[in-house]
DNA sequence: CGTAAACTTTCCTGTCAGGGGAAGGTAAAG
DNA sequence: CTTTACCTTCCCCTGACAGGAAAGTTTACG
């Protein structure tokens, strides 16, 4: 199969596919005469996997430590269990700095009236290193 | 000021600074014998606003943005109220997208029971492109 | 006054996860 | 047989800096 259609099976670009390749995380036989990639099915399996783990947040080191563990037919669920876990402390973390953040400009947003005159709350908290401390 | 200094005052690292310096975001007076910057204390207030305003998340152009209003002793209020709630949304955007991640894979962690057998529903949940669609 | 430490400068490379596009070879359709 | 639609590698671009090298400058100490 072409990279072409697997990409497309996979839900992924062309150049994210050739990218994987590139850097080792799902090389498929490349014909030595063409150059041109191959892509078996097992390939487009991984393609997927990958695609679905980096669209819940996994970095792509962490998609290569869950990719052997999907290959790996002896594999326990422990350490999936635990890198997912632990991602959703991380995506939990960065909740909690977000919803700060939105809340400290909110406020900000509520108190300036918006219209044309000069003065401005937001720029004025701006202007004070300690006058606001956001989380992140 | 040296550049060093200014930057602790402004709570930043010397790299920033210097970086901020070579998008043409402040910059100091640099003195023509030895090339050092020479930071005065309207940088610094400059500097202090971007850092705090970058803490808020907004992107390095809409910094340059904000900062030209900042200056602009005639400016209106209304456009950096609109910058502001725009940030706003693009921040619940992200929230939206965070928390059903989040969800999604702490559904997936609840039904997998992490022990050392081979079964794993999170890996069964990666490798079909369809079983999930995650918001981001 | 000399010198060594502590600055400063520019320049280059790397990060993360690809995107955009050029130059050139290949395959499939008409 | 030609046109079109692929494919390949290669290089530069992104955002917002960090790390470090090589070389010049300032400051503190003896």
């Amino acid at each position: 199969m072409n990279i072409s259609t697997a990409a497309a099976k996979a839900g992924l670009t062309v150049k994210t596919v050739r990218y994987y390749d590139s850097i080792g995380l799902i090389t498929p036989y490349q014909n030595p005469q063409t150059g041109y990639r191959d892509y078996a099915e097992a390939d487009i399996a991984k393609l997927q996997f990958v695609g679905t783990a980096r669209r819940f947040n996994f970095s792509i080191e962490e998609c290569r430590e869950l990719l052997s563990l999907y290959e790996d037919k002896n594999r326990s669920s422990e350490t999936v269990k635990a890198l997912t876990v632990q991602k959703i402390t991380e995506i939990e973390d960065r909740l909690a700095e977000l919803t700060a953040l939105r809340d400290q400009l909110a406020h900000l947003a509520q108190s300036c009236h918006g219209d044309h005159r000069p003065d401005c709350p937001i720029l004025d908290a701006f202007s004070t290193r300690d006058g606001l401390t956001p989380s992140s």
